[in-house]
DNA sequence: GGATATGGGACTTAAAAGGTCCGAGATTCA
DNA sequence: TGAATCTCGGACCTTTTAAGTCCCATATCC
């Protein structure tokens, strides 16, 4: 249904919380549950994987709690995506390649896979840094502010 | 997860399909499904939906079919899989605005609108047409070719 | 040692995708 | 007219996946 699952947005959110706050140092996920509602035990798993792909470092016992690993501008969504969600797969056909024995027939895998690496690229061109934009008390850099088009008609 | 629906791969399979034999007219649900290796019952639910949502017209009886309804230069690939699997919704905040009151918090959510916003342009510039064109038996008009960039390392 | 963190597996629940079944209505042809 | 063939459309079932919960182990600070 082309939908990010709820796991990433929780990561992307924690992501962009802790750039945001980078000078605080860390924030613990109990910390960052409350603040945006978030079940503590959920939010817990999605942090762990970021720990184990190399986005956080987690520091336990007291006072504990998660930072940044890197400069959030090197983080993109992409990563971020794949590592809580797995792999993207725009349409079956590309991965499960015993299933489809249909590759003389089913030409419409080739466009869309553009489509797909067109997705992909388009994910890895937006950084941590670029959602955390948007927060920068001051004047920030600019980021993704490139046009700001109106669009209502998201769904539907 | 980020993919298409079986339906919609389907949908897109059969509007091409019907675009390039466009010279035979019409086409049954049954014979698009043999020819793909598609659940019978299954197609033809998509293809109804197709019906009702103007891509297609059907004609009932012996020998009868699906047909275009339309020029496929008109038909874009956002449109079937809106017809389809129905509004596309890259993250939640975006509709269950009940839910979600965190607006202030979340401003994850603005640069995501816009990651939304450029998957959305791109699958509405992709027409029927664009896909049936690696299929033409002559030279075909060109179409989506354009760099053919070789992408091996589509999922992960 | 106790309070507070993370780590991580096992489990349950809820929703969506995928697929099936069956009866009704339309059209063609014998 | 009647049989055959086809679409129409809703109801139903199964499987998969997302979402959320529970529990216990382990590390750290006070």
């Amino acid at each position: 249904m082309l939908k990010l699952t709820k796991k990433t947005d929780y990561g992307l959110i924690s992501l962009k919380h802790l750039a945001v706050n980078r000078s605080k140092g860390s924030a613990s996920a109990k910390e960052l549950a409350e603040a945006y509602r978030i079940p503590v035990p959920m939010l817990a798993k999605v942090l762990q994987k970021l720990v184990r792909e190399g986005f956080l470092i987690s520091e336990q016992g007291t006072n504990g709690g998660y930072r940044l690993a890197r400069d959030p501008a090197t983080m993109t969504a992409l990563e971020v995506i794949r590592a809580i969600d797995g792999p993207i797969i725009l349409t079956n056909c590309f991965t499960a390649q015993g299933d489809c024995d249909l590759t003389k027939q089913c030409t419409v895998r080739a466009p869309l896979r553009r489509v797909h690496e067109e997705i992909l690229k388009l994910l890895d061109s937006i950084t941590i840094s670029d959602l955390s934009a948007e927060d920068q008390p001051a004047g920030a850099e600019g980021g993704l502010r490139t046009g700001g088009i109106a669009l209502t008609m998201l769904a539907h």
